[in-house]
DNA sequence: ATTATCTATAGATCTATAGATAATGC
DNA sequence: ATTATCTATAGATCTATAGATAATGC
């Protein structure tokens, strides 16, 4: 039983980034506080030492979630191409619980608490911006609306490959909206090598 | 206390009905059985006669509800920019009970069992068809790949106008993805009068 | 002395079933 | 006789708290 206050910043990490996965997986109501507690290698009791409420939970975890997701489909791709073409692949679509949140949260936050949402909302337009900045050079017209109809793209293409049970229809769902994508957002050549 | 096999068919179908709104609006986890009963007017007890599990009742209420929704936003519209326009609408927006469970559900059934998933996809290849015979005349390409962009576009739009809590941003959401995809598709002249 | 953790549990839920009741339908 | 409904409840959960234990930190 080590508790020291170090320990404690690095066992309230632990839940953190536990919850920030299973969330992700199972959805924000499917899975109890135990079981996450247990993943953490921890029980029940020592829980609301670290939280006030389950709900508090949810919050720091929609947080985590979102920063481990900003620095990987979205960030660190060096255009839009290459964004769309990693934001909608197979390997994204299986990892449900490393991957975007906002995209498999979006119908549990509509229905979670004010101070879920907020997070959400705040850390989709992080991303949105991001996402707008890696429009192609001479894109015209409204970027951000530009970004938005990718954006929205992604979520539904990415919830759809997740929901439906037939692979093939899966992987149709994903190639055709990326290629769509691609076609309507051309990489200029520059940016290419960028 | 009636109980004719009449009574028993419009029960159910009372029982199901109850489920495809609240099932949309709070998650196909989000109301107990009994709750759901209590809605149609009846107690707990005679669900199991009606249903083998409670599963039973979600792929059921799954169907119902896109059922619902196969004959409005979809289908009743006479092209492509009405279409555009009444799903990304706040109306449909606030709707959410009555809504499209394709967008309402789209995360929770990624979570649920084969048999609701059969029943999603099912139904999601048969509006995604309705999307296609509304692209307008002389649209090039690969049409169906076209209407899953659409259709991907629409879920993703609708479910982050749902899920931010600031009324602006949500507005914004629905407006910048409507008008950019009928920009991308714009509807002929014969069409705007059929 | 304080506190991070543990075990144990109160009180509220949830699915599913058992058994009683009252209506249908042969 | 059958059965659609009811009330009641078993057994499994879930959030949150109480009280004991063992380590930290003044």
């Amino acid at each position: 039983m080590g508790h020291s206050q170090a320990d404690k910043a690095e066992t309230h990490e632990r839940i953190v980034e536990v919850a920030a996965r299973r969330f992700r997986e199972v959805g924000l109501d499917g899975i109890s506080v135990a079981d996450i507690m247990k993943e953490a290698g921890l029980t029940v009791g020592a829980f609301y030492k670290h939280f006030a409420s389950r709900d508090d939970l949810v919050v720091e975890a929609m947080a985590a979630a979102c920063d481990d997701m900003a620095h990987s489909a979205l960030t660190a791709q060096p255009n839009l191409k290459k964004s769309i073409q990693t934001y909608l692949s197979e390997k994204h679509r299986d990892d449900i619980d490393g991957g975007c949140p906002i995209a498999a949260l979006v119908n549990d936050t509509a229905r979670s608490s004010d101070n879920t949402r907020a997070v959400y909302a705040q850390r989709f337009e992080e991303s949105l911006a991001l996402l707008e900045g890696q429009m192609p050079e001479g894109t015209t017209g409204n970027l951000r609306a530009k970004a938005m109809l990718i954006y929205s793209a992604y979520i539904g293409a990415l919830g759809l490959s997740r929901a439906v049970p037939d692979s093939k229809l899966s992987r149709q769902i994903l190639n055709n909206v990326s290629a769509e994508l691609i076609a309507l957002f051309p990489t200029t050549k520059s940016e290419k090598s960028a």
